[in-house]
RNA sequence: GGGCGAUUAGCUCAGAUGGUUAGAGCGCUGGUCUCACAUACCAGAGGUCGUUGGUUCGAAUCCAAUAUCGCCCA
């Protein structure tokens, strides 16, 4: 017994448990079938569940269960990521809570620390994805930090260096003072911030006057090492060669040309800091100038900043302001608009600073990885992301890739400080083979977008030759958010095609971000965050999934609202009561040998758009337009399926009409249930899953085996469309003319229908025109027309309901000329593409065709409606 | 500063390669507890598709400019 009620609670659990229980997720790499295979982007271990992962999850989900469904050999692999900094932070939370932190507890017990962390809350996030559905091969499950993958790290890591692509260097790099840890481009995220430009003067040595420079962060002015003009610059150009006193540190600097110079920008002087400006760093470079650092790993000035030394720096900011005011240096200061880089894990606005760091070369990886996406041999989805890729990837830079932290892939180098030999090398080494030394291994630790980087052929095995990756490398597709495009989509694939000699996968499909329903981005301090979880408690899974594959439009942010996935639980209440009746009526009847045709229209009608149903639904998807294919199951289930086909198989299997053959209706109904559910069952895997197990004579254990229906032209019948058609319309106007007209739904009306060509047909249904539009007495007339209706007409059939004293006259007329209004305004505009020379002269055929005949439609209706409102205005002057 | 995207009903959004007579959900209005479902059923109102030009027989759809909003990169 159905309850009445859809309660997805008790269901959900059972058939996940049931899934796993029989190793429905598990992937064979021996199978015959062709491979379709996925990687997850692995959520961070700390996390759980949001609104992006629930998208992003539920899109890849419908992709793997529809393709296994196809008869693929689907492998979904899931993991996580161990994400350096963000779960360094929360151990380091933790600690500070007992009164600790890691410098006190040391490297080794710091790490301990971490594993047992992540042992105990670090799967979180999998349970929950486990919640949501998703048919990830567990047994497949993976960790960046696993023995495998570091030991891939490890190997990539040492090729890399040894074909000189990972270097070591100073560079100015961005540092974060609060992680105390170096970052990479990326990882500084720009924010306009609304600040000052300071102009101070610096004076010229000779006593001569003065230079004025611009600029927004005048506590660097410490580290200046030159005062920089263009050499094209009237103004400035006779000063270079000279020399000007650095004010407050009184030391003498350079007064250079350099083309970089802006002559537009603040006064058109620049001043130059080496140490802590990218563009200054380069200029300093080209120009040989001294460099000072005045910024120490912690934010504050160190000791080049005389007596600012251990001032934080922003406050060395105010105080250096006050003293070039105070001295009389500061000519003016004007708000200015700034982008400010802030660390992405903690919002610390990072500095940009002079530091040892290892690099990676990126030039000679994007190259083959620009071309691979240019030839196709990976499709980007939406193909507007392929031109942001190629923006990237056509500036990129060298990759900062070595951390200040504990938590990550310590890097595979050994230093000997006798003999200052470094070693790379897979195997930990201990002694130097040249002075036999003993060796200090590198702190640092990688990017863990590095080891993420590897992700599509670490977790299938590399660097071992396994089955696996000789199965299911390149991926087929790969599903994302674009925030992470550059971090990880780009790495990948430049990883991939260097490791692998071949793209990590053929298809990219780049989502659109969830935003609340303000389209204000979803964060934790704004206080918008819709939790996936509490969606799945309210609503179920299934209309949680559903909502988001609804709201997918491609290109499109997504703006979810609670009221949105109610809707969409009440969708997931209908098919479950629709399928009820279906059942009930099905009974223990498997249809497995039933012949195809019924005698009954509705049947065929239903077969025929149960096809075209099916054939839009595969082509979305296909397509990754996931919210047209779950729009197109939307519109057929409740439109086409429950208020037209089950409410018309009613008075047949109700027996309350015995001209057909209710086996054929039966049989008809199982299989547009059946096709129904499955291709439903990628978007709602438990309710499809839980009625399935329901139907009479399935042949799999579990619709996930079943197979997806194929678009059947046989089943296609355009007459038995057109036929219904004109029965839906025909229901339609009486049910119009008893909207409009005020008549309540328990009164009966009669009806009289005037047809020349399609009597025969009305009068074979008449029974289910009576039954749907409310209707006592249904007749039919080849030329009188009885008094006091109302009229309506579809296609050519005219359609009188004699109103007597059931309705107001004027009620009546007033929906006549509503009506006529509307016709006479379409009228003309196809009578005005008519009349055009060059539109009949130019247009295709059956574009002319299709307008003159609309037309002639209108025009027809146009006349019987006059006729009956003529009816009806003598009726009402009587 | 460079690039990208958005602007369609009260709200949130659909509307590949131009032929629409502009759709949906929610909300709203009126009426129904009709034997699967009131998480339902039936009917209805509501839009000159941001603005201005252009291409075309024909533009919400293509082009250009402009306004507003958002994102990315520097």
């Amino acid at each position: 017994m159905m309850e009445k009620i859809y309660n997805p609670h008790i269901i959900e659990g059972k058939w996940y448990q049931f899934w796993i229980d029989r190793g429905f997720f598990t992937a064979h790499n021996g199978s015959e079938k062709p491979p379709f295979s996925m990687v997850i982007p692995p959520p961070n271990v700390t996390g759980s569940l949001h609104m992006g992962h629930a998208l992003n999850n539920t899109l890849q989900d419908i992709m793997a269960r529809y393709k296994k469904m196809c008869g693929f050999n689907s492998l979904w692999v899931p993991g996580t990521d161990h994400a350096g900094i963000a779960t360094q932070n929360v151990v380091e939370r933790e600690l500070a809570k007992e009164g600790l932190d890691r410098e006190t507890l040391g490297r080794e017990k710091f790490i301990e620390r971490v594993w047992k962390w992540k042992e105990q809350s670090g799967g979180i996030i999998i349970e929950q994805l486990k919640r949501l559905g998703c048919s990830c091969d567990w047994s497949r499950q993976r960790f960046t930090l696993d023995e495998g993958l570091s030991r891939a790290v490890r190997e990539v890591f040492v090729r890399l260096y040894n074909e000189g692509l990972i270097y070591r260097d100073n560079y100015i790099i961005n540092w974060c003072p609060r992680c105390k840890t170096a970052l990479s481009d990326l990882e500084a995220e720009h924010e306009e911030t609304q600040g000052y430009l300071w102009h101070i003067k610096y004076p010229l040595a000779d006593g001569s006057g003065y230079l004025t420079v611009a600029t927004t962060r005048p506590e660097t002015m410490l580290g200046d090492t030159a005062v920089a003009v263009n050499p094209q610059d009237e103004r400035y150009s006779k000063y270079i060669g000279q020399y000007v006193i650095l004010p407050i540190v009184d030391k003498k600097i350079p007064v250079i040309g350099d083309s970089y110079v802006d002559t537009s920008f603040g006064t058109g002087v620049l001043k130059v800091t080496p140490a802590h400006d990218i563009n200054d760093f380069e200029i300093g470079k080209r120009q040989n100038l001294a460099i000072v650092k005045v910024i120490d790993d912690d934010g504050k000035m160190n000791e080049n900043a005389v007596h600012y030394h251990g001032m934080d720096r922003f406050e060395c900011r105010e105080k250096i302001v006050a003293e070039l005011t105070g001295k009389g240096l500061l000519e003016k200061v004007e708000p200015y608009t700034l982008g400010v880089g802030k660390c992405y894990r903690c919002k610390t606005v990072v500095e940009p600073s002079l530091s040892l760091q290892w690099f990676l070369k990126m030039r000679p990886l994007a190259e083959p990885a620009i071309t691979a996406v240019r030839d196709h041999k990976i499709r980007i989805i939406p193909e507007m992301w392929e031109k942001v890729y190629f923006e990237w990837m056509e500036n990129i830079r060298d990759w900062c890739i070595s951390r200040q932290i504990w938590w990550g892939h310590r890097l595979p180098v050994w230093y000997c400080d006798t003999c200052n030999k470094t070693y790379v090398s897979v195997e930990d080494i201990t002694t130097c083979d040249r002075c036999n030394g003993v060796l200090r291994r590198e702190t640092d630790v990688l990017d863990t977008w590095f080891s993420s980087g590897l992700w599509p052929f670490t977790t299938l095995g590399w660097p071992e030759h396994t089955k696996d990756l000789q199965v299911f490398y390149p991926t087929a597709l790969l599903i994302t958010g674009f925030d992470i495009l550059f971090f990880w989509v780009a790495r990948m694939i430049m990883m991939g095609i260097k490791f692998m000699g071949d793209v990590p996968f053929r298809e990219v499909y780049i989502h659109a971000l969830v935003r609340d329903a303000e389209g204000k981005k979803m964060s934790k301090s704004k206080g918008n965050v819709i939790d996936p979880l509490l969606m799945i408690d309210e609503y179920g899974t299934d209309a949680f999934r559903f909502s988001l594959a609804m709201l997918a439009a491609q290109g499109r942010d997504i703006l979810l609202s609670e009221e949105r996935i109610e809707g969409v639980r009440n969708f997931v209440n209908k098919i479950w009561n629709a399928s009820k009746l279906s059942l009930s009526f099905i009974g223990n009847s498997n249809y497995k040998e039933f012949p195809a045709r019924s005698s009954f229209l509705p049947d065929q009608w239903i077969r025929s758009r149960s096809q075209k149903m099916v054939r839009d639904v595969s082509d979305s998807i296909e397509g990754y337009r996931f919210n047209e294919a779950a729009n197109v199951i939307y519109n057929f289930v409740w439109k086409e399926f429950c208020d037209w086909y089950l409410e018309l198989i009613k008075p047949n299997l109700y027996g309350k009409v015995t001209t057909f053959d209710k086996e054929s209706t039966k049989a008809t109904l199982h299989k547009t249930l059946s096709e129904i559910l499955k291709v439903l069952h990628p978007f709602m895997p438990f309710v499809t899953e839980e009625i399935f197990q329901r139907i009479p004579g399935k042949t799999e254990d579990t619709i996930m085996a079943a197979t997806f229906p194929r678009f059947d032209e046989s089943e296609c019948d355009e007459d038995a469309e057109n036929r219904m058609d004109l029965i839906m319309g025909v229901i339609d106007v009486v049910r119009n003319i008893r909207g409009e007209t005020g008549i309540a739904p328990n009164v009966k009306v009669d009806v009289v229908i005037r047809s020349d060509s399609n009597q025969s047909l009305l009068k074979e249904y008449g029974y289910y025109i009576k039954e749907l539009a409310k209707i006592a007495h249904l007749s039919f007339t080849d030329g009188a027309v009885p008094d006091q209706s109302a009229v309506g007409v579809y296609r050519e059939v005219e359609i009188f309901v004699p109103l007597k004293n059931l309705i107001d006259v004027s009620k009546e007329l007033s929906r006549i000329d509503k009506e006529l209004f509307k016709i006479d305004e379409d009228c003309e505009k196809v009578k005005q593409k008519l009349n055009n020379p060059s539109f009949m002269k130019k247009a295709p055929e059956e574009v002319i065709e299709k307008n003159q005949s609309h037309y002639e439609d209108l025009q027809k209706k146009r006349k019987k409606l006059i006729i009956s409102k003529n009816l009806l205005e003598n009726l009402s002057g009587n």
